[in-house]
DNA sequence: CCCCCCCC
């Protein structure tokens, strides 16, 4: 049985806030409950949140986990009576309530019992609250009744660590508007131009700043007025004390920065730039091999890192929205999955990009569009970083100056691959039912989808024709007596060469619909050419029978393009098979496997 | 209070 760390409960539960910050690491304790807490009524779905009730055996006390701990819940690293070790807290007071937010911990142990018969710990009181404090918050209150709360004023009695003083720095991940007096150490990771707009509630001018420290990153904003107090003293890179601005919920729709709020930053922000930077990273990356871009789904952001194969000309596009010209500029980059993308620049950086010596570059946050498979694109968010000096760097830089330089390499808009271009996007399946009833086809252009689909029926009466072998011909050719013509040829063949056209009922779960299936699809089908299928047929019927029967309840991973047709003045939509895939079992168990470790499973 | 991120 494990031994907790008694006494920690009532400690962090009576402690004054700097203390807390400091009795943070090392203590075993027992978690009696893991919860979600119950969603916000905002509709911007922010991350999940857990409430947990830590135990020292003697008391237990409620706290938060701070959501970059997500991931141990929903992996069921975590949960009822895991004993862990607190690595890293932080302290919230809200008014006359305090918020302990676990930062950090590690598991000891699992599959414990309860250990011993703990009690909540006896009444404490803490500093009065000020009198124009109106609203008292439950444990955790709701974000959108957080305004009034954000302007509570609190006793200023604490005295901080060393280095700054009258400060306790704050980690980011612990912001909430619950609260404002505090002071984060971040990095300016990314400084937007400054933008100004003009709509029918008025006008102004803004900028955008995403801060950065060990715990997660914020994004900031400024507006108007506190532009021009603010702009020059933020430099991308550099470090800062920051403070009194104030914390919003973030509209997560229009930023992939991982916060459930943002900061605004107002008229009497203080901003201190900050010499001592340890601890304080660089930058975050995630990045992702060129070559599985295609999972990813068109408008997600990503990171990337390769070298710049080829830079382009500096071109300009006129926005049809705005109706501005922007100049822009094309990047293809390449990395060692031996895929290759392009990546477009957009404004300043498109003109001030003059690399001409195959640098490596990482992109952070940059956007996933479809041109020609896959492209990529820098958004305002996003960050370049030229040469940066990271591990990724320096292995792909001696990867392509040793045996990169002279691969080739693949790009998204092949034939072979590229989800615009007949590639299946497990990312993008469709049930039936769901194809159907949102009337995928019915416009002007043809649509394209993936499915999973059991091959229910083949017309099987006519599944091939005689087509011309003339490569990259398949016209259909007629029998003449004297051998086979085709017309666009103009020349006779001996013998045709048969090739599949074939009309298939498919059900999945939810729907039936008819598939169109060319000679690929056939050759997967039957696994013979359509040549060898028509002698069948012409020879041994009850051979040819069997063929179609034992082709018939076959699972296939599909992608299809739905197209409007018009036939004895009917229009319908007719799905045709781009591309045919038998299961791969162990492909589909590793999917399977993945979403039920997502949110989804939950 | 923005939130557009463009084009082919």
């Amino acid at each position: 049985m494990s031994q907790l760390s008694s006494g920690i409960c009532r400690r962090l539960n009576e402690a004054p806030q700097e203390e807390i910050e400091q009795l943070a690491s090392g203590h075993t304790v027992q978690l009696l409950s893991v919860k979600k807490v119950s969603p916000t009524t905002n509709t911007t779905a922010p991350t999940d949140r857990y409430r947990i009730i830590i135990s020292d055996g003697v008391h237990f006390i409620q706290a938060m986990l701070a959501t970059q701990l997500n991931d141990l819940v929903t992996a069921g690293e975590i949960n009822k009576n895991t004993v862990v070790v607190i690595d890293r807290l932080a302290c919230n007071f809200v008014q006359d309530k305090r918020l302990i937010i676990v930062l950090d911990l590690h598991v000891v142990s699992r599959d414990e019992e309860k250990i011993g018969t703990p009690t909540a710990p006896p009444a404490f009181q803490e500093a009065p609250a000020p009198a124009d404090a109106q609203v008292t918050p439950s444990f955790v209150a709701s974000p959108a009744a957080s305004s009034s709360m954000a302007q509570a004023k609190q006793p200023q009695t604490r005295t901080g660590p060393p280095g700054r003083s009258g400060k306790s720095v704050y980690p980011i991940e612990g912001l909430s508007p619950y609260q404002n007096n505090w002071t984060i150490k971040a990095r300016v990771t990314q400084k937007s131009d400054i933008r100004t707009w003009s709509n029918q509630r008025g006008e102004g001018k803004l900028f955008n700043v995403t801060l950065m420290d060990e715990t997660g990153e914020i994004r900031g904003t400024a507006f108007n007025t506190v532009v021009d107090d603010l702009y020059d003293r933020f430099e991308e890179g550099k470090v800062y004390y920051i403070s009194k601005a104030r914390v919003n919920l973030a509209k997560k729709k229009f930023s992939n920065i991982q916060n459930d709020y943002e900061l605004s930053l107002e008229k009497n922000t203080e901003v201190e730039e900050c010499l001592e930077t340890t601890g304080v990273p660089m930058m975050k990356y995630s990045f992702v091999p060129l070559s599985s871009l295609e999972e990813l789904q068109k408008d997600h952001t990503c990171d990337v890192i390769g070298i710049v194969k080829e830079v382009g000309p500096i071109g300009e596009i006129t926005s049809k929205a705005s109706n501005k010209t922007i100049p822009k500029r094309d990047l293809t980059i390449v990395d060692k999955s031996q895929y290759s993308v392009r990546l477009t620049l957009w404004g300043k950086q498109a003109e001030q990009f003059t690399a001409d010596d195959l640098p490596v570059v990482a992109f952070k946050g940059v956007k996933v569009g479809d041109f020609g498979g896959r492209s990529l694109s820098m958004v305002s968010t996003s960050i370049m970083s030229i040469a940066p000096d990271i591990e990724e760097a320096h292995l792909l830089r001696g990867w392509y100056d040793g045996i990169g330089s002279g691969e080739s390499f693949q790009s998204h808009s092949s034939a072979l691959s590229g989800s615009s271009f007949g590639g299946f996007n497990r990312n993008e399946m469709r049930h039936l039912s769901d194809v159907k009833e949102s009337q995928l086809g019915m416009s002007d252009k043809p649509e394209v989808f993936s499915c999973r689909a059991t091959i229910a029926h083949i017309k099987s009466e006519n599944i091939s024709y005689p087509a011309c072998p003339t490569q990259d011909c398949n016209k259909k050719v007629v029998d003449v007596g004297d051998g086979w013509k085709c017309e666009k040829c103009d020349k006779t063949f001996e013998r045709p060469e048969y090739r599949y056209i074939m009309s298939m009922a498919v059900a999945d779960w939810s729907a039936q619909a008819w598939l169109q299936g060319f000679n690929e699809a056939g050759l997967v089908v039957f696994g013979k050419t359509a040549d060898e299928v028509h002698e069948i047929k012409e020879n041994n019927e009850a051979e040819y029978n069997a063929l179609m029967a034992q082709s018939t309840g076959v699972t296939f991973n599909f992608s299809c393009r739905a197209k409007q047709d018009t036939y004895n003045d009917q229009t319908r939509v007719r799905y045709g098979i781009s591309k045919i895939i038998p299961l791969d079992y162990r492909e589909e168990a590793k999917h399977l496997v993945e979403l039920l470790k997502s949110s989804w499973a939950k």
